[in-house]
DNA sequence: AAATCTAGCGAAAACGATGTAGTAAATATA
DNA sequence: TATATTTACTACATCGTTTTCGCTAGATTT
């Protein structure tokens, strides 16, 4: 409770305040006698230095702030548990902060974060951010930034995704070999890169087996739960509906198999689904659902070493780079051809 | 880029750097023009005050630190939600450290914390922790902290819960009502009084219902997976088996779906299943999981604004105080009485 | 006219740790 | 023996703010 100090320390040992600091340093210019003396007396005063003093000194904080658009989404729980490991191990703390989807929010936030508060950020960025300057300014101050799944090829620095085209890609071609002939692709924002990947994706597997491309049959969705019900209900009970759908991250696969549990539609029977997820009960759902599974925690962790080699050498500019950690494919029972 | 601070306003306002730092908060030392002065050139020059420097002049950090088990838990990510939500509002900072539900890495986290690195704590135990002298000392260092979730009985604070034990009750009940008459209870730990709330509420609506209480019906699981699948496939595969069981947390539901779903047992013909749980697709399951939902999003809401409203008044020392947010019980399939 | 007050500003001391530069004594070198 | 070097330590400036305490005009009171 005595917030105990340098300067409680230097008196209690009769010593110079830098003396002491120097010791628990372990200094060369310090004795071997005096160090461990002003060890068991740091030790026995609970000393245990003052985090800011050190930070304004030095100008480094040993914390790193995480922006996401949301809490509430497995992958990016996963990704940030990736990250926390790698942090605790280098001695980093963590900073929390959403952004709801919000690009005003995400704003705030960074130009919060521009003040040297901290010396890293660890983000994916919100779905509808189509100006980058906040997060240029963060860069010109000085503060590295490594993006991660929602990615911004604007700005030069490291991106870590999942191989996103082929992934979607090989989505498509799944539901086509299960027997889908007019496939849906849910979409969750035209801004993001990862959603612009996994449509071009889909695009080309309709495009290599001869399907022709409808328009109609691409869903813009938002983060408006309300909304996307209506969407896919509107989709799934007109005249000219799908067979097959592709969501292109979990939340709307979701929604999906809600809107089929109210209406009576039947998965795999009715209508095939895949999308990417990681759900833990893709596998316990009704049906079990066909899924492509981001390395979330891979994905958190590597994003996090590449931001604190860069910290340790002290390098705030970090070089362009992709780096990209493939998903992978689980088929399950909503994509069973066998129900048709 | 500049990181332009008070005395470089200062001198390019050719005035002191005192007189700058009142005149942006706004004194009454200061006369109008020299405020509006200041105001517009520090909104030029792009200025943002360094965070440490106020903190190691304050004491105060406008930093909160949560502690939790882990972050793979609809629970804890919804709680975190919800203290983010006021956080923001007030203008505090967060702070997220999983303890892994490893005592020892908890006591670390509080060790690290004890140096004035946050203004608070947001907290909820880990299921082994037994002893207390960590999150006391903690509590010395004028570092206030809540409990929620998973409280500690024996620290003088506050705690929001909610409702376990009538809970508990009312589950077991549940089962009982919809035909059970053996019924397990999937132990989380039993270091943890939310655990022993659920149990006791168990207990009791046995002992209401004239069923004797079997004591190889209570399961003790632990964090291991492994070791969890083994005792829920021993407790459901042997002669003597339950025909209901209630998981004190989610995670033991999903293991139970998972072993039934590998050994063929079809809930809830052969067992009924009710479970904590704040699962998003507890609907969606095979069967749809009747759960009792904690408001986590409130729980988390309520003990943020408690550590806020103690630390606007430079409280650190939080009286004891046990705030309780009822749960809901929502009847799905996998308690449905018709199929026995 | 002298005393008091007040508005508006500046100088300087914190906050706690770190590192540079300096110092005295002890040892090594010539 | 005189000089250079090493050892072990201390004084002090620094990081960027905040805040207390002065100080000086001018305004107001007596």
């Amino acid at each position: 409770m005595s917030k105990v100090n340098l300067k409680d320390l230097a008196k209690a040992l009769n010593i110079s305040v830098s003396t002491v600091s120097k010791a628990l340093r372990d200094s060369y210019e310090i004795g071997d006698e005096t160090k461990k003396k002003v060890i068991a007396k740091a030790q026995l005063m609970g000393y245990s230095p003052n985090p800011y003093a050190g930070f304004l000194r030095n100008q480094k904080s040993k914390t790193i702030a995480i922006v996401l658009p949301e809490l509430t989404n497995n992958y990016f729980i996963q990704a940030i548990s990736g990250a926390e490991a790698i942090a605790h191990e280098n001695g980093y703390h963590i900073l929390i902060y959403t952004t709801n989807d919000d690009k005003e929010k995400e704003r705030s936030i960074l130009n919060h974060l521009l003040n040297g508060r901290v010396d890293g950020v660890l983000m994916s960025v919100s779905s509808n951010t189509s100006q980058y300057e906040h997060i240029n300014a963060l860069i010109q101050a000085g503060i590295p930034i490594v993006f991660f799944d929602r990615i911004c090829h604007e700005i030069e620095t490291a991106k870590i995704t999942t191989n996103d085209f082929a992934s979607g890609f090989l989505a498509t071609e799944h539901l086509i070999h299960s027997g889908c002939k007019k496939i849906a692709y849910l979409s969750i924002s035209e801004h993001l890169s990862i959603d612009h990947k996994r449509k071009q994706g889909y695009l080309e597997a309709l495009n290599k087996h001869d399907i022709t491309i409808d328009p109609l049959f691409v869903i813009q969705c938002s983060t408006d739960e309300k909304s996307n019900i209506q969407k896919i209900k509107k989709l799934l009970i007109g005249t000219h509906k799908p067979d097959g759908i592709f969501a292109s991250v979990e939340r709307l696969a979701l929604t999906t198999y809600q809107v089929c549990k109210t209406h009576k539609i039947v998965i795999p029977k009715d209508l095939k689904v895949i999308s990417f997820s990681n759900l833990r009960t893709a596998d316990l759902l009704n049906p079990s659902l066909t899924t492509i599974t981001q390395p979330a925690f891979e994905i958190g962790n590597e994003a996090a070493k590449i931001l604190f080699k860069h910290l340790a050498k002290r390098k705030s500019i970090i070089p362009n780079e992709n780096i990209v950690i493939n998903s992978q494919i689980t088929i399950r029972g909503s994509t069973n051809p066998k129900y048709f």
